[in-house]
Formats: C-alpha cells, structure tokens, sequence
DNA sequence: AGTAGCTTGTGAATGATTTCACAAGCCTCT
DNA sequence: AGAGGCTTGTGAAATCATTCACAAGCTACT
C-alpha cells in the first residue's frame, strides 16, 4: 500500500464521526457530496480518500451509512480495542483521565501516573493515581500500546524514553516540549502555545489568513 | 504579502519555543541548521519559513537569537497581548483556566463561563465562573479577541454564533463536534479522539506510516 | 430493453509545499 | 588585502496533495 498522508487519516476520523451521526439519525445512505459538507471539503476528496483503501459506494447510489462506518473503523483499527496508559495526574491529566470519549470509543484508560506523592493514591472515577516508578512493571504486565503525556515539559523526554523502552509504540504529547521517539514509535503532539499562536497570527493577518 | 501556509506558522511557533530555551542556556547565535534539530525538520526548511516575512540572519554566522525570537514574535503577533474567554468550566475548561502556560505567554485569561448554576461562583485561581448568559455583555466590555470552547458537542454551535455574532475574532474548539465559523473568522479544532485515531491508524499500518 | 438521472472511482491536471543547490556575504586568520 | 570556511537567502526542481473531469455502473421509469 502506497503512503497514506496524515491529512487523509485526519479527514477519515472526521467522516467517521459525521457518519455515525447520521445513522442515529436514521439515514442508511450518503454521497460523497453530503459527507464533504460535514468535513468542509470536497466530495472528490472525499472519495479520493476512501479510494485508497479500496472502494466502498455503489454507483449512482452512494455509500451504505453503516458499511462505511465499519470500513472506517476498520480502515483506522478501532476494531480492536486499545490500553493507554495517561502519565501526569496533573490537572490536564486527570481531566483526561476522567473524559468519557476516551473509554467509548474503544480507547482503555488502564493506568495513571504521577511522580508526586501527593496524588499517588487519588481516584479519578474507577481509577487510581499509581506512581511513576511503577511503570515498566504495569507496561510489562498490561502491554498498553499508547502512552498520553501530560507532564511538564522538562519531564517529557525521560518518560517518553523509558516507556518507548517498555514497549509503548504511540505517544500523544500533551507536554510543551518537543520531544523525539525511537523508529516506529508514532508520535502526535497538541500543544496549547502553538494552537493560541496560530489564532494569533491568524488576527493579526487578516488579509493573508483564508476564512 | 503571499498566503503562508499553516504548516508554517505551526513551525515558527515551534521554533519560537525552541529559541526561548536556547537563549535561556545562555547561546546567542544559532544556525538554521541547529534550529531544524530542535523542530525535526530541514535547515532548508527553516531558512525558506523565514525567508517569507523577511531576513534575520547573518550570513556566515547564523541568526542572533534574541533577534530571531522578536522577529518571531512579531510575526506571530505575540508583541502585544491577547484577551481570551474560556467557555465551558468542565473538566478541560477548569485545567485550561489554570494552566498557567497561557497568561504568560500574553494570553490573558479574562472570563470563564458555564451554563450550570452548580459551577457559577466557583474559584479558579484569580478568576470566578460566570454565568453564560453575561457572555454578551462582557464580550462588549471585554473585547476579548479569542474564545476556547470547551462544552459538550451539541453546545458548541450556538455558542460559536453567539460569540462571533458579539465580536469575538479566533475560537479555538476542544468541543468534539465540526462546527461553522462566518468569514473572517479564524478557527481551530482540537479533537481528542482524531488524535487517537490518527495514532490507532498508525499503529495499525506499521509499514506505510513515517517515523 | 432502452433511456434518463444519479453517483462512484480514478487518471490527469493543477496547485501547494518541500527540498535542492548554489551564488552572495560575513568573519577570521595569515 | 586575499583566501578559506561557514551560513544565509532564494530561484528552480522535485515531491506531495487536491481538484477536475469523465467513463463506468447502478436504479427507476417507460
């Protein structure tokens, strides 16, 4: 299979949530053209995406609603279910730790980390802070594929470096750092400063900026 | 002056970090080359980022860094400060309020708001939940330029409408749902399950994804 | 069975972004 | 003052992503 472009896996992700959307509210069938409305694109786009994958309309028909949904989902791997593991109780962390969408869209929260002993032992809904140094252990032992960073930026690097270690193979960087992974280790990064940064620069362009 | 593209503002926020953090260990001077490292991109990449608002550099020697991060700043607007008004005082609304990465680095927190009367008159560090229905009129008062939506998916519409309608000019959406912004409006999306699932996919696709 | 009216899937064309490659310029040393 | 060793700034080339445009295929209707 030919390289898949980031923006294509993002876009997917996007028609995926529009699509089940739409099946709850009792539609069976789309075009191309009603899913790129939802994703503010094209529906060339649309079907140039899907058709990397393979092809999964009917001609003059349009796509089956539920079809679509599962050759996403399978498309993406959330036919599976994942673990992750949230490292920083902090208050990003235990946001995260608590957010629903995580767990309901076959995300598995199994574990939460914190250096500091002051919140080792907190709940957070069903879960319970454990220390940082019991990481490698429950890695080991749960194999979660994904680790979610939400610890200061100076920690960043060491944790990422001893998780990757310990055979976590994705990691989402909520830390301000930037910070570097091994081969074959995915890495995503949201950072806060960069998204207000961008506004920024957005408002004080206004000429240049599309929108 | 030309259209830059996202991709570039997103690194010249990278690189602005990078600076700060290099001038802090006491250099003066760096090459685009080391700046590259630091952003995981190419000296070429750097130079060529730059070269579209102008040249900072020295030829021969590389660019003074103090100099860098206020060209930096001044591109990205980041020269004067920004007011912003978080709306939602959830779990993620309530971190961001407190985080303090945003008021120093001139953004300036001025309004928290939620619709639920549970909330309203809650403490966050210097700053008091109010109710919604004063958006309004203290967006009219406050004049605060960007807006980070932070409420459940069915809420954000409204909202955005509401505070674009009263002048608000940039949003940034943690709110899982596309949502529609009139033109001259800048808006950015931040989706925690479309950054898991760009790492599920990549984690299911071994071979065809980079890095 | 044939026609009309859709909509998909996909090469080709366009547009955007990144990389290359090198002339121009600065500093240091002799 | 000239040579050597760097590093920038930038057109040109290459790569990557999006849009166009149309043949192919499906359904419904006559």
């Amino acid at each position: 299979m030919k390289h898949i472009a980031e923006s294509t896996v993002r876009r997917l992700s996007l028609y995926l949530r529009f699509l089940e959307e739409y099946e709850a509210q009792g539609h069976t069938t789309i075009s191309s053209g009603e899913l790129a409305l939802s994703g503010g694109t094209t529906s060339a786009q649309v079907r140039k995406d899907l058709s990397f994958f393979g092809s999964f309309g009917k001609r003059g028909l349009g796509y089956g609603v539920r079809d679509l949904i599962d050759a996403i989902r399978e498309i993406l791997g959330l036919h599976r279910s994942w673990s992750v593991v949230i490292i920083g109780a902090g208050k990003i962390g235990a946001a995260l730790a608590q957010y629903s969408g995580f767990s309901n869209r076959g995300f598995n929260v199994v574990g939460v980390y914190d250096k500091d002993p002051a919140r080792i032992g907190e709940r957070l809904d069903d879960l319970v802070v454990r220390p940082e140094s019991e990481l490698e252990r429950d890695i080991h032992r749960l194999k979660p594929q994904i680790a979610v960073l939400c610890v200061p930026g100076e920690a960043a690097q060491p944790l990422v470096d001893r998780v990757t270690k310990a055979g976590v193979r994705a990691i989402l960087n909520f830390a301000p750092a930037p910070i570097q992974v091994p081969k074959g280790v995915t890495l995503r990064a949201v950072n806060m400063a960069t998204e207000l940064e961008i506004l920024a620069f957005g408002l004080s362009h206004p000429e240049e900026r599309a929108s």
